[in-house]
DNA sequence: CTTGACCTTGGACCGTACTCCACCCCTTAC
DNA sequence: GTAAGGGGTGGAGTACGGTCCAAGGTCAAG
């Protein structure tokens, strides 16, 4: 596969893939015209990527991750250890979020809600 | 206050308050020698925007709750009006994070986290 | 009267995550 | 053979949220 076919399937640019491969996200062997080639998991792996994007790992924690399951005794127990701590995280910020909801009801309808911030 | 003192009490640096001013999100009177001046509330106020911050919305987005305060009619209907809307986005927030955070554990303990998102 | 801590300004610079651009090569269709 | 539609590179630009710096003014203590 092709950088347009694979960017069409999961819906990025190829400037974005390029991009993820200078961050070594992503990987591709090169046609015999220099040309990158993906394996059809690829769009899989991306969409892996965008996924643990859009829970909250920046794509540096990503390329961590990637790096730290090389050679990893259990790549299962190890990616599953990693998702506990980011659920862990997400709590976290509802208490906040939960925190804040109620502050800002308790300011609503008072005299002066910035006041006793 | 001067804004060595505000910075310390707020955790923050001189030139980060220096930048929210410039975005809009705090003011200072002036003293005889140029210096900032800041009542007390200020350090309040600052830690509701990195409250607000923390919590997700963007300092254009709490600048434009400053901006939409001025030149209000009434200032505490207005200002209660807009924490009403935040809360509703609060809301939504927190919506969105229930759903991620269940998609992790859903993914926890699987064979394979990643495969089957 | 100097030292040091504090303040002022404008502007340069950083990291993140792209996004766009110019300029070039490769391949297929007509 | 030429035009369209891939692909390649390096580098610049964007938005956000700061962070740092130089050059200078202010002020209290010794």
């Amino acid at each position: 596969m092709r950088i347009g076919e694979l960017a069409a399937q999961v819906g990025a640019t190829r400037d974005t893939i390029r991009f993820y491969e200078k961050l070594g996200l992503i990987t591709a062997t090169r046609l015999a015209n220099g040309y990158r080639d993906y394996p059809p998991e690829a769009a899989a792996w991306l969409r892996h990527v965008r996924t643990a994007q859009r829970l909250g790992f920046s794509l540096a924690e990503i390329a961590q991750v990637v790096e730290q399951l090389r050679g990893a005794p259990d790549e299962d127990l190890a990616l599953s250890a990693l998702l506990a701590e980011k659920a862990r995280t997400v709590d976290e910020r509802m208490a906040a979020l939960e925190a804040l909801r109620s502050d800002l009801a308790a300011r609503i309808g008072t005299a002066c809600p910035l006041r006793h911030s």
